[in-house]
DNA sequence: TGTACATCAGTGAACGCGCGTTCACTGATGTAC
DNA sequence: TGTACATCAGTGAACGCGCGTTCACTGATGTAC
């Protein structure tokens, strides 16, 4: 068990990425540097450098594990399903539900700009994965049920799009206007858009 | 006609609006200082507050006419439309559009914590109003078309959700990546997601 | 038309700040014999 | 088991930088008479 006070932390490098996603959420991204990271995480200011190469490579280790979360949670919302229909229904809620829930990791995620991608491949790599799953359970569709094959990229694409779409609206408080105008809560509405949009696929395909 | 070397700019508010936008554009957000913005403007770091509060007062006031901006495309593609169908997949084709032709302001607009809309109602009002716009033809739709007006408001979030998932995932550049793996573009890629989102609606309900 | 004066919109130096990053250092830990 | 030594993971001071913002100032412009 780790004592107070030692020289050697210990467990740094997952405090500093702890750290880091606590600001987020309470700060915002742009309170993220490397010395308030440091300071938070009771260190001095150099100590960060022993765990990552830069502020951009601290970024890119917390979007790699943001996109190897939301991955996960979309395998298990297919799990959980019923059948291709309702295994899109559940992976769009997750999708949502996870920038609901990790806004930090969302928010990042999403902001190429920050943890320079291009010099981390293994975020993208990790990224993609997560596309990958929304994809197959769409080829799913095309296989067991009456989706056209031809559809099929279209199709994923329309989804993550709708399901990106709910996650930035909600995160940026838009869902939650709205919802209160309407008498209802913005995961629910979230939901509601969600099952409309599979309704839509249902009456267009009726077999799938 | 402003001659060089004026002790008074003349039209420092918009040279600053206008340094601003190229900078979004060619550095990203990171980059606009009131001190470069002012650099960039050929003027001493003290000219910039003459007509700007602070720098979230810079940022709101593109805000703010970003939204206007957006707006009225809305408005003139529903203007060009045939009918509340037509006006549905112009008004989404218009808001990818616009995100891919001005993504400086799009990018802005959607990052609220950097331009504190809490304090500038003004840019609250303008978003605001280009929702009113995307509402008002899906009630169009409802009464002209066979559209339930129960889902009417289920509807417009829905095609707003696709329409900014698919302008956020256009700027992050995830469209190119699918459509070059497709063998099309982006814009024509995010065409066709739209498209199948109006035949979808078309098939669930066919006299709209 | 000319002049006095108020106001507007700039200048440029200065302030204090937090940042990323480096570096010589040192205490703690692990390992070979 | 004990000891010498290498390595690891910290410290804390220092660097140069660009930032937001303020302020006393001044040149340019507009207006009243």
């Amino acid at each position: 068990m780790p004592t107070k006070d030692r020289y050697h932390h210990g467990d740094l490098r997952e405090e500093l990425l702890r750290a880091s996603l606590r600001l987020i959420e309470t700060e915002g991204l742009t309170a993220v540097s490397l010395r308030r990271v440091a300071r938070e995480a009771g260190v001095s200011p150099g100590a960060p450098y022993h765990h990552f190469s830069d502020r951009a490579a601290l970024l890119a280790a917390i979007s790699t594990r943001g996109f190897e979360q939301l991955g996960a949670r979309m395998i298990s919302a297919r799990e959980q399903a019923d059948g291709p229909r309702d295994a899109i229904i559940r992976m769009t809620v997750s999708y949502v539900e996870f920038a609901r829930t990790s806004p930090a990791y969302f928010r990042l995620m999403f902001r190429p700009e920050l943890h320079q991608p291009e010099k981390h491949p293994e975020t993208e790599a990790a990224g993609d994965a997560a596309y990958a799953i929304l994809e197959d359970v769409i080829d799913d569709a095309t296989r067991t049920g009456g989706l056209p094959p031809e559809d099929a990229a279209t199709l994923a694409l329309a989804l993550w799009s709708l399901a990106h779409g709910l996650a930035s609206l909600t995160l940026d408080g838009k869902l939650e206007l709205r919802s209160a105008q309407m008498g209802t809560t913005a995961p629910e509405l979230a939901d509601r858009v969600t099952r409309m949009f599979t309704d839509l696929i249902d009456s267009r395909w009726p077999q799938s």
